[in-house]
DNA sequence: AATTTGCGAAACCGATTAGTTGCACATATA
DNA sequence: TATATGTGCAACTAATCGGTTTCGCAAATT
């Protein structure tokens, strides 16, 4: 079973888990009244976050409060790093090409 | 049918792919040369990424050349902005007890 | 003109997915 | 103690996924 943060945020449930238990954490049945499905099928998501590392839960009495483990965002930037560094190469491109056009303004370049 | 670019991102193989051509446009048999499997899983998997405009394609005679639109990876890394934020304050939070530990070292609190 | 090459599309297949329903179990409340 | 509440888990289902095989077509090569 394939099970990383990348396949664990490709379903848009899971990612408005994340979102909505990243600033406080929530029990199953609290998240399952933001959304219009069952509160079993929450229950599964949250197991696959859980599988993957990017939430973690603390019982209380009987109730579970799941919270989001914000170090595991990182890998994602992570990835994205090689990429942030050629969309920057390339604004700097073109910076330097407005550059050049601001200054040779009246020396059209062929 | 959900294709989203998180969606797109959730394969190993497309992952790689984006990576592939990241830097300079390739044909769908030179990009399959790197994996180990056949021409047209990857042709698929092309035609995904298409859809999701992660990709663009140009034909050169009878060979096709993809490369990326590396501006839609900018889509992922505006979605973890909002953790970025929280990540960052996270870690300032640390810093400061860090600075007050190191300020107050023959002062324990407490 | 005949053949080779590069490619996408369709049909098919087993595995996986996201959801449902029904249950069991522990904790709280009456 | 009996009941209500919060939860996870297993079984099932329709849909989707990633892959293969086969095909057709256009461009290059012979």
């Amino acid at each position: 079973m394939r099970r990383d943060i990348f396949q664990a945020i490709a379903d848009p449930t899971r990612r408005a888990i994340i979102a909505l238990i990243a600033m406080q954490a929530m029990t199953p049945n609290a998240i399952a009244e933001h959304f219009d499905t069952s509160r079993q099928s929450i229950s599964k998501h949250l197991r696959i976050l859980s599988e993957c590392e990017i939430i973690n839960s603390n019982q209380e009495g009987r109730e579970i409060y799941y919270h989001l483990d914000i170090d595991k965002m990182k890998e994602i930037d992570k990835w994205l790093e090689q990429f942030r560094k050629i969309w920057e190469d390339r604004y700097n491109e073109l910076d330097k090409v407005l550059e050049n056009l601001k200054k040779n303004k009246n020396e059209p370049n062929i």
